[in-house]
DNA sequence: GTATGATTCAAACGCTCGTTTAAATGCAGT
DNA sequence: ACTGCATTTAAACGAGCGTTTGAATCATAC
């Protein structure tokens, strides 16, 4: 094991390398799909160094969920301290909300320099691959998130029952997660997909609006306003 | 290699036995994560008949997706079928899209008696899982349907730019994709889930609907009707 | 320049993987 | 009862898996 996680050390490149070549790695062949070889060839690194740096596969793939998902839920949360701060008290708009919550994951989408665009494809299948392991890990990183954007949606719908607006925020969640990690299976569906991918976000924002504040199903009208 | 995939002969029911039981581990760890043995040991067949009745492990997973998505596709077709001849030439309603289309997976997902559930779950976790082999063969089964529905969806909303109906219906897949498949990982994100799974459907139409019919996001209002 | 401790390295560990083999078994039709 | 063929069975195959080992190498402080 090494010392500590320190960037300025000898070994801070080698774990860099190691965590670059297996997010990509994951993303693409899943986690059972990637062997250690395929990370160590990537990573051109020796063999033992993912044992060495990070103790075990199972480690090293919750420290990749962990660098990036603690950034992104640090700005989701940055986001959302902003806006109340300028909001004076009052609610805030369902449009502002959603774009303190989607708005870093599709920037992170967007991003195909820094490798968050291959994280987001990671995460999105994540969701859907229920490895007892990193489903605990998850819920304990989203937990401060969920539950203040949750409260913020609750007021900023006053007229939608609650348990409604927490069913409409999984349903945008795996929208969203399935237009960052789908994006090609859709393309092989239609074929003809050679549009501007700078126009994600506002469609999908537009989407996702209509969405959460469309009319409630008929079967709650009754039972509403809990 | 068995002769025929006779329904009626003495090892028929070995196959039907390795479907269930490979249909159900796929589903709960994945292609890469589900081996031989598991699948054998639990459908109480011999290691070796899983090759001898598919071929290979690829094969039986290709064919465990063949026997539910034919289904699956069929009834969306007669779904979409009935309603266009009764609707003698006029466009039908969004909504009646979204029930032809969504309708048939939404109760297949809620059928856990005959493995409906557990088939919906593999096909949302597959979606986000680029195995190459299954793709161009998802290709293949979903393009009379997507073909066919696009369509009808060009018809129900003509002030819609086609570009953008095409990304909405990717949206929509993947809200009800995560919905069935991703159901527990909300609940433990959340907490609270008691709520009753025989409103999910109407919960989702009403989010689709809401969605589908949104206003059209800003940066495309102007070079919009394409 | 030598001691010290972190890091890298090649090699091997035991184990499980998907697949193949050849013999045993079941079950017609004659 | 016997033949022919489909199916099942137990055993083994080579390959790849994640991990461990102990020695070689490197950087730094004296």
């Amino acid at each position: 094991m090494p010392q500590i996680a320190d960037d300025s050390r000898a070994g801070a490149d080698t774990a860099a390398r190691i965590l670059d070549a297996s997010e990509w790695l994951f993303a693409e062949h899943g986690f059972e799909g990637t062997s250690m070889r395929m990370i160590t060839t990537r990573a051109a690194v020796n063999l033992a160094s993912v044992n060495y740096h990070f103790g075990s596969k199972e480690a090293l793939f919750q420290e990749v969920f962990r660098r990036r998902l603690a950034e992104l839920n640090r700005l989701r949360l940055e986001a959302l301290n902003r806006m109340e701060a300028e909001s004076d008290g009052t609610a805030l708009k369902p449009s502002q909300v959603l774009e303190g919550f989607f708005g870093p994951p599709l920037e992170m989408a967007a991003d195909t320099e820094h490798g968050g665009h291959t994280f987001m494809r990671l995460l999105g299948r994540t969701y859907t691959e229920p490895a007892e392991f990193v489903r605990k890990f998850m819920a304990i990183e989203y937990a401060e998130v969920v539950e203040r954007y949750t409260v913020a949606l609750y007021a900023a719908l006053p007229d939608v029952p609650k348990a409604e607006i927490v069913w409409r925020l999984h349903f945008m969640m795996g929208a969203v997660s399935y237009a960052i990690s789908g994006i090609d299976a859709l393309a092989l569906l239609t074929g003809h997909f050679d549009d501007d991918p700078a126009l994600l976000k506002p469609r999908l924002t537009a989407f996702l609006l209509g969405g959460l504040r469309a009319p409630l199903p008929e079967p709650l009208k009754v039972s509403a306003g809990k």
